[in-house]
DNA sequence: AAACAAGTTTACGTTAACGTAAAGCTATTG
DNA sequence: CAATAGCTTTACGTTAACGTAAACTTGTTT
């Protein structure tokens, strides 16, 4: 059980270049094994992997990415006074984390009253000119790649 | 009324530095008013400036920012096909924002375990040694003079 | 008047997080 | 067997978001 994965299994998996792989490895993100001189990434090098995308999509730096990930390592083995700094790290980063869920939330409630906004002009438009016969180009054919399902929200 | 800010007034509320919200202008996030040479903000400005570091805590770029300004001025001004355009904007910015949530939750719920683990390691060193005086390794050479508990700087 | 404080422009330096070649190993496939 | 595919290292290039320094203007204080 258990398996594993090639570099570009991960990297089409997850939407990175190998390029990138390498390099959060190169920042000791990752630890993959070898084979011969290939790389071999096991299941826990694929959680590592998510979790690195999920703490950039927060906006954490690779460095605190791997500060964290020290931490969870040496927890075990730690010394009271080291047990105790990780206790304030993990403290500090709730906080800022708390602090981003609110301004989230603030920035959530500016788009919802500017998508109002925009509808609003939408129909106003609409109200003074009824039926021209002006073709558009329905869709807006910006696809982006890296982002969730676009229909998510709505109310 | 509606009083104005000099430049070193933000940047200390703010707690940034003068070049940066001069490099802001110059992005075109800010559009100050200038009395001689001198740069003066208003209310609105100081506004755009506490977004933009909102948006800077949530992980978008000067460019993504400017961006969202933008569509808010243009909201009364824009076309069918702008308004169209802003609202697939701003669908997918909310997109991206609900996804935040999501990390930030599923984080959390890691920091929090991780917290749960370091206290429980906490307790196991204090009930195998009681109040022993000094014994074991724990000699990392490194004489760490100041043993204060200060809270560790985040960024 | 001289010095100081606060502001300005110009411009080169720096760091993080990759992108983008170039050149080489290695296994398999037509 | 030669070519292709996939992997590797090495190394220089690029972009964003400022930092830092120099040289200058303008107003205020001593």
């Amino acid at each position: 059980m258990s398996r594993t994965y090639s570099i570009s299994e991960l990297a089409s998996e997850f939407d990175l270049t190998t390029r990138s792989i390498r390099f959060y490895e190169d920042q000791e993100l990752l630890h993959p094994s070898r084979r011969g001189q290939t790389r071999v990434y096991s299941s826990k090098d694929r959680v590592r992997l998510k979790l690195t995308i999920r703490g950039k999509r927060l906006g954490f730096s690779l460095a605190e990415i791997r500060e964290l990930f020290e931490l969870w390592d040496e927890t075990r083995s730690g010394s009271k006074k080291q047990l105790h700094l990780m206790l304030s790290k993990i403290g500090d980063r709730r906080a800022a984390l708390d602090q981003q869920m609110k301004d989230i939330t603030m920035v959530q409630l500016e788009l919802e009253s500017a998508e109002i906004r925009c509808r609003q002009a939408l129909e106003e438009l609409l109200e003074k000119e009824p039926q021209e016969k002006q073709n558009e180009e329905e869709r807006t054919g910006t696809s982006d790649k890296a982002s969730a399902p676009s229909s998510a929200t709505m109310h």
